[in-house]
DNA sequence: CGTGCCGGGGG
DNA sequence: CCCCCGGCACG
């Protein structure tokens, strides 16, 4: 509802149109390949070209062979030194026999000549490069953006998550030491304050709409068909099958990374052969939305995750999503705290229209609803289903009709199918004519009271 | 136990 | 239809 603030919130795809953003380069980047190299000349070459290094934040290693743009032309030199604090490189061209000083930026580690578009270079795939990795890319972005939605607080999980992929950025090991944090856009999703607003905004109650209007956006800003999983609470996950790591990350280029640099080992050869190697080492989870993760949102639905996971069954997960849930009775569990939210609704059979309540999917119900409102309590019947339809002929008519004329009470229908458990309906907390008048004014009832029927007059 | 009301039955 | 009631479930 709220266009600005979606534009905050999706600030990662606003640096996605923008494609020569860094931040989101970086995302890509360290997302494809995680580590130029250990030192040995060998650069990537199965995947992306031009290696701006103060991208990675990488450090460059004494006698790491660079290549860096020299009187117009790119030459191939030799690090010497690299100034963290200036960012700069000193490097030794043996070829012109001279030491330049280059700021990182203007050094790559591939033989390739970046902006200067007239030079062509040999060892790029230019376009596999960004096929493959934009896959990879977008993924991460909306695993990210996803994950750092405010609507999934998750805390555990995505801590473990965060964790995972700092781990991996930070921790991996010489790969970069703090350097990373900068641009690692997780960071951005949680910290700052940008993404937030429109969340004060909402509310924190029933935030249910924004989010996911967000996923559709994303779905529609990348034409992909986006992680629907969620809707049903399901989180998708990937373990790390490495004897005795276990690690679980949320996106699919965490896993790899993390297998990659952590089991496959850090430096390579694989660079450009074990592309997916990693696929062998990491499996899909389907994790049950926990209860306890929903709930700082505002009221949870005491009896959620009963509900059939429409995907695979996949009992790797991370087991028991939810503990022994009555898979039959539903109702008697959700009585007047439940019903304001929306997200789940119960299917339930009711024997006459009358009983159909009104309820729960918000906006279409008003209309009957209102007529309705003599009796305070009774929003949603636990027996009572859900049904979107409205309640046919409102209620509050019959009750006028019948007030000012306390004859021909019209069933307004009867639906044939019965379902046995739903059969008789719940007692109506309204008053009854019987309670009303008393047995003594017998005829001053509704026919339904007389009759021991339903009572049409105070209707629940 | 009082009450609401379903299912049935008689006229 | 109209009217009544047995009987069950619920509170």
């Amino acid at each position: 509802m709220l266009p600005k603030s979606r534009l905050g919130k999706r600030s990662p795809l606003g640096a996605l149109v923008c494609t020569s953003c860094p931040s989101m380069e970086s995302t890509l980047e360290t997302g494809s390949h995680g580590d130029p190299e250990g030192g040995v000349g060998g650069p990537t070459m199965g995947s992306p070209g031009p290696q701006h290094l103060s991208r990675f934040n990488n450090k460059l290693l004494p006698g790491q062979k660079v290549y860096v743009l020299c009187g117009g032309r790119e030459c191939t030199g030799v690090v010497e030194q690299h100034n963290h604090v200036d960012n700069e490189v000193s490097v030794l061209l043996p070829v012109l026999g001279q030491h330049v000083l280059r700021k990182l930026e203007d050094v790559w580690t591939c033989p390739t000549v970046p902006p200067p578009p007239h030079q062509m270079s040999s060892c790029i795939d230019v376009p596999r490069r960004s096929a493959e990795s934009m896959d990879e890319m977008m993924a991460a972005l909306v695993l990210t953006s996803l994950s750092c939605s405010p609507l999934v607080p998750s805390p555990p999980q995505r801590d473990t998550v965060t964790a995972g992929s700092a781990s991996m950025e930070c921790g991996g090991g010489e790969l970069s030491d703090s350097s990373s944090s900068g641009y690692w856009s997780c960071d951005h999703g949680y910290g700052s304050p940008a993404p937030s607003p429109p969340i004060t905004e909402t509310e924190g109650h029933s935030l249910a709409m924004p989010p996911d209007e967000g996923l559709d956006m994303e779905q529609v800003l990348f034409d992909e068909p986006a992680p629907r999983k969620r809707r049903n609470s399901v989180k998708v996950a990937y373990r790390c099958l490495w004897p005795n790591c276990g690690k679980i990350l949320k996106s699919v280029v965490g896993i790899k990374r993390h297998i990659r640099t952590l089991h496959l080992g850090q430096v390579s050869e694989h660079e450009r052969c074990s592309c997916s190697e990693e696929d062998f080492y990491y499996t899909e989870i389907h994790q049950r939305e926990p209860r306890p993760l929903t709930r700082p949102l505002g009221v949870s639905t005491p009896s959620t995750p009963w509900s059939a996971s429409p995907s695979s069954p996949s009992p790797t997960g991370v087991g028991p999503g939810a503990g022994g849930d009555s898979p039959t009775e539903v109702s008697p569990q959700l009585s007047q705290s439940a019903p304001s939210t929306p997200d789940f609704f119960w299917q339930v059979h009711s024997e006459h229209s009358y009983q159909v309540p009104v309820q729960v999917e918000a906006p279409p119900v008003s209309v009957s609803y209102s007529c309705h409102c003599t009796t305070p309590t009774s929003t949603l019947h636990p027996r009572q289903g859900a049904s979107f339809r409205v309640r046919s002929v409102s209620v509050g008519e019959q009750w006028l009709q019948q007030h000012s004329a306390p004859i021909r009470p019209h069933p307004v229908s009867t639906s044939p199918q019965r379902s046995h458990w739903s059969t008789r309906r719940i007692r109506g907390e309204a008053k009854k004519c019987r309670k009303v008048y008393g047995i003594e004014h017998r005829d001053q009832w509704c026919t339904a009271c007389r009759w021991k029927k339903a009572c049409q007059r105070f209707l629940d």
